[in-house]
This record gives structure tokens, sequence and C-alpha cells, in this order.
DNA sequence: TGAATTCCCATGATATCCCATAAAAACCCA
DNA sequence: TGGGTTTTTATGGGATATCATGGGAATTCA
């Protein structure tokens, strides 16, 4: 289904390197994709992607009117983005203009949330993954449509 | 019908593995569908389906804003998720993860709830199951309607 | 020419594969 | 219908492959 699932915890060495988990690399070898990393704009983590995304963003702006400032807000993500290059090793070599946005200390969780994934201090995730458990056992879970009928997702 | 259904104890060897119950593993190679595991929202199990769920949610979170609540929880589900290898005997290789999770200790318990099934650590699937039912006796039981016809189900 | 980056190899930990075995279930044939 | 036989399952263990990670050497870039 090439999907970024799960979470995986690595380290990034003196030199900045880290490695991108092995079944993502994977998601991105099967399309041939290069990997796109991006400042999110409205947490404090990285976003990763394949280049349908950033494709999907530039659309976006293309079709508003390119001097607002919802366009402007857009274009902040793709100014940010880069294209990373990935070694033999399966490692990338992580901006210190990223790690300092991610606060990044020598660890970087990768949470996958399907199209994307993102790049967190794993402390920060681990508390917001906590909170949003908390809130979904309190008020459950929102409807999805499973099969024919709604239903509650979570069984 | 290519439903999971009943329920089954395996044990987990020290290297984590487990036996992925016979008729759940036919369901999905029927199918030809990758097994996707993930830590239940609401409940301390976890659950298991095929991908149509995953795609669902992934799916869903595109059509909600991608910064609502209701988003960040499905997400959770998706950083959780897992597509899980199973080997030629039929096994899984249980992350340490999942099974702290679910507090598994050497056995896990599969339960077929349909087009998904819940893996618990068996006393506490017993003392659920046990609860449910005296209060389904106590309390009557939820309007089943089947088809076109309500019926009153009697557990 | 110095600093940063990329390439290459080494290593331990972990995951996966493959074979063996015992128990359970399905089968078969008189 | 009964009892023996064959298949399927569940499970254990050793061998093998993959992955994350560290460090040195070579290379690029400004």
């Amino acid at each position: 289904m090439d999907l970024f699932l799960s979470t995986y915890e690595n380290r990034l060495d003196a030199k900045g390197r880290g490695s991108v988990p092995a079944p993502y690399r994977s998601v991105l070898e099967r399309n041939r994709s290069p990997l796109y990393i991006y400042k999110s704009l409205t947490l404090p983590c990285l976003e990763g992607c394949g280049p349908e995304r950033i494709s999907q963003i530039v659309d976006a702006i293309d079709d508003m009117d390119s001097l607002s400032k919802e366009a402007e807000v857009l274009q902040t993500m793709l100014f940010s983005a880069q294209e990373m290059k990935i070694d033999s090793d399966g490692r990338m070599l992580l901006p210190a203009e990223f790690v300092e946005f991610a606060e990044l200390e020598g660890v970087a969780l990768f949470a996958g949330i399907g199209r994307s994934f993102q790049i967190w201090r794993p402390d920060r995730h681990q508390q917001r993954e906590q909170v949003t458990r908390e809130q979904a056992g309190a008020r459950g879970v929102p409807r999805l449509t499973l099969g024919r009928r709604g239903s509650q997702g979570d069984g």
C-alpha cells in the first residue's frame, strides 16, 4: 500500500547523519521517489514526503491568488523544503537548520502518518501521543466510515 | 465469509514471535492482504486488520482539517500501526512496544470481531467478557438491526 | 586549503529464514 | 463408525541476513 506507518527512533551522529527507517526507504524506492523534508507550518516538527505531496502543495498555490496571505504561508513550506540525499547505508544528513527547528538532540523520532511522516524530538512526540490517547479515551474516536455503515472506528 | 471470528490463545516465544491463528491467516491470504496491527485508542489491547481499514483512515484524514483534533487522533492510530511480516510458519514478530502496551506475558489471546480482531492479555479479556455479559443481563442488549427486520438479540 | 560532505568498511543487535518436532485436526477406508 | 494415517498447526532453536550506527579515508566545494 506504500504508506508511511509506525514510529522509529534513530540516532543522529556527530556528523548530523541519521538513518531513514528502512520501511520508509523501501516505500520511496519502490516509487523511485526522492525524499523531501520541510519544516511544519504548525507544529515543532519536520515533515517528510515524496514528490507527489510537494506537487500537491504547488498546485494548491497555483489555484489561489499568488499574492494572498494564504499563498504566502504555503510558499513558506516550499522554500523550507529540501530534497534529501540518502547515502548507500540509508542515511541522510539533516541540516543544522532542521535539527534546530525540531530541537533534536541526538535522536530523531520518525512517525508515519500515511502519505507523509513527521520527525519529532522524542519526548515531545511522546507527550503529544499521551494527551491524544487520553482525549480519545474520554471523548471517543472520530466517526469513520468503515464498510457500508458508519461506526465507531475503534472497536 | 472472510471474517475474523472466534478466539485463540497462542504463546509468544522468547524472541517475541507468535503464530497468527490459521483461520485469520487464511482470511488474509484469500484476499492477498497484508496484516496491520495497531494499538487501540480506547482499550488496552492491540487491533489487527487488513489494508482497507488503514486506507479508510488515511482517506478520512485527507478529508478533514489536517490540524483538527479528529485528524490528530486518526494520525495516532497510523503511527502506531505496522504492517506485519508473517514468516513461512505463520508467525509474526510482535515488537516490544506492542507487547508492553497490551501487557502480554508469553501468551496472546486473539479475539475476532468481524472485519478486525483484537489481541488481549488473556486474563484481561476474560474479565472483560464477564463484565460485559453481566451488564447485558442486567441492562439488556443493544438493539440489533439485521437487514430489513429489527430483532431483539439475546446475547 | 580547510571544512564539510560523501564513500566505504566494520560491528553488534535484531529480525528473518529454515529445519525439526509435537500436538491437534482432518481424512480415509474398511 | 472406529481406528489408524496423513495434514495442518503451533512452537522451539540454530543459522543467516538486514539494519542502525560508528569511524576513517577520499572527495567535493567554496
